[in-house]
RNA sequence: GCGCGAUUAGCUCAGUGGUAGAGCGCUUGCUUCACACGCAAGAAGUCACAGGUUCAAACCCUGUAUCGCGCACCA
């Protein structure tokens, strides 16, 4: 054993055991491994994508997750990869591209621009993975997967083939989300509603067949106006039954349309008049093929207005043109109001634009499997975690919509239909024999057709027989539509299995204000400096402490910096073990009568607290894991079994010494074991260095976790004895602690005790209660001695020697005080007992306890009323 | 509008019916031979509000308020 330094350094151990790691190929998974299966998919983070706290979070979950599983024997399969991110990544290198050469990708073609993308790929991609393997990952890299391999893109590309050909994708002119921006359709999952504030317009359109007369109608948006083909009126709105098969002047370009009657209008919004404009809404394209009305576009692909006929506003943005419209309807009188107006405008996620409500022609999934995929869940084949989800994801599954997967875009699977002049189409892997005649269709899917299949589509057949269904998936709720709900629907369609049989669920993590983290508010800390500053260890720590199951998190870095708190904490203790010795077989050899009762506690407490983490870590609750093993290692086993223990360190002889040795490596041990899972690095390099190795240096990441009796040979009752009285004597020595502290006594001088025994206690407690409370000197009394201060133990009375410190007016207002609250105490236990109903209600052993309650405290009100007499 | 959360110490949050908890912050004392990334002691709470169930409610039920989120929406 080589010596311990003495304040934790995490970067050189953290690197020093991930490349062993990977040497020893512990990572890699063997689909012929007898041992039961336990699998992951990582929810793959785009290949151009940076970590934020948000993987770091989600990734920690799915390594202490595949950690622990190889502690308890199962063969692991954590299968790392990327997504391809069609958007984002195009944008991205498209900027790149106009910056550094000033051309488009339009500018350049197809080929040369995905060459492009390639080359970007690999000169910035796969920065996330090697940033996961800083932090620990356990993944098995051998493995790792593309949304865009070869492989894997034939899989995508031979389902889009057999679904068109069993019917579930189909294509057509549709109104779908348009995003200006990325000149692209969208999902109605990337479109998100945002409260805007704009203005309502109420304008005045004359009545063509009756001169002089007018309707007035509500809109927000003026600039559409061009394309409006009919104003339309409740059938029973009384107001306007006469006016229904009249027409009105739209006021530009002016035109006569009708008037119209449908059912869709809500007499009671605006004027009860709605103006229809087919092209770029969709309540208004349905209603106009109800009536058969002509459907006129007045916008281009990129939000500017696309109408000759009124030259003003022909070529403007959207934006603009609406304030020009504006102008224009002012000018005319036509005019009547504008009311500022907070109304709900659809946003493309991506690029935080609002969208348009477009006709064009595009690709339509049915998605399939959805009634096994609903009964799933319900029936809990599959667990959400918590399992409230499960009602969001139903109420979503009953109202799907068909999903629009082609993409106006270049980066991504292109699609594999090919059309040729007559209109025919011809939907397969490859193009027709006489493909000159045919033109691919130039469009992709939607990232998310692709990434349904990742718990399969990453999986060779053997890879596949063991691993699949995979046990675990962990993501953020963000995502639960998007990919989780359609990869359970794409396994049972095309496996026939379900993807996984959990889903972890977790929340947001927001800055300290609550607010989102984002790039433009520069509150997202980096993670890797976070490591580089507490460590992998401490960031993960830190951050599953506070990762509470299905509430957002608010990060603040002194949660991490406790996290390498505890790190050091662990190391020390560890450190302090080191500097008695070599460490002792385990587990506990020693007999029973060998053992004082502060090591049969501290063991029994530790077969305890593995029990209560066994649980936890079934329903996944990670910060209850983390904050369990924190309390029982810095309060349970270092500030008390420690504390304890010293002075009996201290004695060279004999077997208190030896028994402490043992436990302290029992409990040390099994701690390392049950935190290797969160705290990986560290604890691998403890165990290493505190020899729990033995001769063939095992890697704990290998080790089987202890059993949860470290004691067999000590009888239940013993246990629980042991415990009451360490209890009893901790309890002791804080009052005594207190005393002190009352009296103004610096913790570093030593006093003079009595005591006033109740019990019998050994003297190994006698060891450490002195050490614990600085006492020189105990010394057994009859009665309170002169010129001391005492207090009221489970142990007895314990006196203080106050000789020319005790002042008789401070004194009196300390027992005063004291008094008051066994006082309080006293009238809520008498209360209860008081009752009747309690005494004949309540189970028996409650009532007991009260009394006892009951007793103890008056007991202790007799003592204290006593003192204060005595003062005089 | 429908649904889901949250409301506990100055802050962040644990706490599934029986004596209100932790970390941070604060006050005080400690260079105690593992650790100042530490040790010890302390102050600090109408458990959002109103009803109900119960011998007993922070906890279960009903309602209200406030904040947050999701879904659906009237142009």
């Amino acid at each position: 054993m080589s010596e311990i330094p003495k304040a934790y350094e995490p970067a050189t151990v953290e690197t020093k055991w991930y490349e062993a790691w990977l040497q020893a190929n512990c990572f890699q998974a063997n689909p012929h491994s007898p041992k039961p299966p336990f699998s992951v998919v990582i929810p793959p983070p785009n290949v151009t994508g940076v970590l934020h706290l948000g993987h770091v979070l989600n990734n920690t979950m799915q390594d202490a997750l595949c950690r622990r599983a190889r502690m308890l024997g199962k063969e692991v399969l954590w299968l790392p990869g990327t997504d391809h991110a069609g958007i984002a990544t195009q944008t991205m290198v498209e900027r790149h591209l106009s910056k550094t050469q000033g051309l488009g990708r339009r500018d350049i073609g197809r080929e040369k621009f995905l060459k492009a993308v390639w080359d970007w790929k690999e000169k910035h991609g796969n920065l996330i993975i090697r940033q996961l393997k800083r932090l620990g990952c356990s993944c098995d890299w051998s493995r790792e997967r593309f949304t865009m391999d070869e492989d894997y893109s034939r899989i995508v590309l031979q389902t889009f083939v057999d679904f068109y050909k069993k019917g579930l994708i189909y294509r057509g002119w549709r109104m779908v989300n348009w995003c200006p921006a990325s000149l692209t359709a969208l999902s109605d999952e990337e479109v998100i509603m945002k409260a805007c504030k704009s203005f309502l317009y109420t304008v005045r359109y004359e009545i063509v067949e009756r001169p002089g007369t007018f309707l007035d109608i509500a809109t927000t948006r003026p600039e559409t106006l061009p394309g409006d083909t009919a104003v339309a009126v409740h059938p029973e709105d009384p107001r306007y039954g006469d006016l229904i098969c009249l027409h009105v002047w739209r006021p530009f370009s002016r035109t006569s349309i009708p008037i119209i009657a449908d059912s869709h209008i809500d007499k009671a919004f605006g004027t009860g008049v709605l103006k229809v404009t087919p092209a770029h809404d969709k309540a208004d394209f349905e209603i106009a093929q109800r009536h058969k009305l002509d459907v006129l576009d007045v916008l281009h692909p990129d939000g500017t207005l696309n109408c000759p006929d009124v030259p003003r506003l022909d070529g403007l943005d959207r934006f603009q043109a609406r304030k020009e419209a504006v102008k224009m309807l002012e000018e005319s009188g036509a005019l009547i109001k504008s009311d500022p107006y907070e109304n709900n405008v659809g946003y493309s996620e991506r690029a935080d634009v609002p969208i348009e409500t477009r006709l064009s022609e595009q690709w339509f999934l049915r998605y399939p499997a959805v009634q096994e995929s609903l009964d799933a869940v319900r029936e809990g084949s599959i667990r959400l975690f918590p399992p409230r989800w499960a009602k969001v994801y139903e109420h979503w599954m009953e109202n799907l919509q068909d999903w629009c997967i082609s993409r106006q875009l270049w980066w991504g699977h292109r699609i594999p239909a090919w059309y040729n002049k007559d209109g025919k189409i011809h939907v397969d892997l490859s193009p027709p024999a006489d493909s000159e005649n045919w033109e691919q269709d130039s469009d992709v899917l939607d990232t998310w057709f692709s990434s349904w299949l990742w718990p399969f589509a990453t999986m060779d057949s053997a890879t596949r027989s063991k691993f699949y269904p995979t046990s675990v998936l962990s993501t953020g709720f963000d995502i639960l539509f998007f990919w989780v709900a359609r990869m359970i629907m794409a396994g049972y369609e095309l496996t026939g299995e379900k993807p996984f049989s959990n889903v972890i669920i977790h929340n947001l993590i927001r800055d300290s204000k609550g607010r989102k983290m984002s790039k433009t508010l520069g509150n997202s800390p980096d993670p890797l400096q976070l490591i580089d500053k507490y460590g992998a260890d401490g960031l993960r720590f830190g951050l599953l402490r506070i990762a509470p199951t299905g509430q957002d998190i608010r990060f603040e870095e002194k949660q991490i910096e406790e996290g390498r708190n505890f790190a050091n904490k662990l190391w020390n203790a560890a450190r302090f073990r080191q500097m008695q010795g070599p460490s002792s077989p385990f587990p506990i050899s020693l007999n029973h009568s060998e053992l004082p009762d502060i090591c049969i506690a501290i063991t029994e407490r530790f077969d305890r607290l593995h029990k209560r983490i066994a649980l936890a870590w079934e329903e996944f609750r990670f910060h209850e894991i983390a904050n369990t093993l924190y309390d029982f290692f810095w309060t349970d086993y270092c500030d008390r079994f420690v504390e304890a223990a010293k002075p009996h360190l201290q004695e060279t002889t004999s077997s208190p010494r030896e028994a402490i040795l043992q436990t302290m490596d029992c409990v040390l041990s099994g701690i390392l074991c049950l935190l290797h899972p969160l705290m990986p690095h560290i604890t691998e390099e403890l165990w290493r260095l505190l020899g729990f190795c033995g001769s063939d240096a095992n890697f704990l990441l290998l080790t089987p976790l202890p059993v949860e009796n470290s004691l067999p040979h000590v009888s239940e009752q013993e246990k629980e004895r042991a415990i009451t009285a360490i209890d009893r004597l901790y309890e002791s020595i804080h009052a005594v602690r207190t005393l002190r502290a009352e009296f103004k006594i610096p913790s570093n001088k030593s006093v003079s005790l009595w005591i006033r025994p109740t019990t019998d206690w050994d003297s190994a407690d006698q060891m450490a209660f002195k050490a614990l409370t600085r006492a020189e000197t105990l010394v057994s009394v009859s009665s309170a001695p002169k010129e001391s201060a005492g207090t009221v133990t489970p142990l007895g009375e314990f006196f203080i020697s106050l000789t020319g410190l005790v002042n008789v007016d401070s004194e009196r207002r300390r027992l005063v005080n004291e008094i008051t609250k066994v006082e309080t105490e006293i009238s809520k236990v008498k209360s209860k007992l008081g009752s009747q109903a309690f005494i004949s209600n309540a189970p028996p052993a409650v009532v007991a306890e009260h009394r006892s309650r009951e007793t103890v405290w008056e007991k202790k009100l007799e003592i204290l009323r006593g003192y204060l007499a005595s003062l005089g």
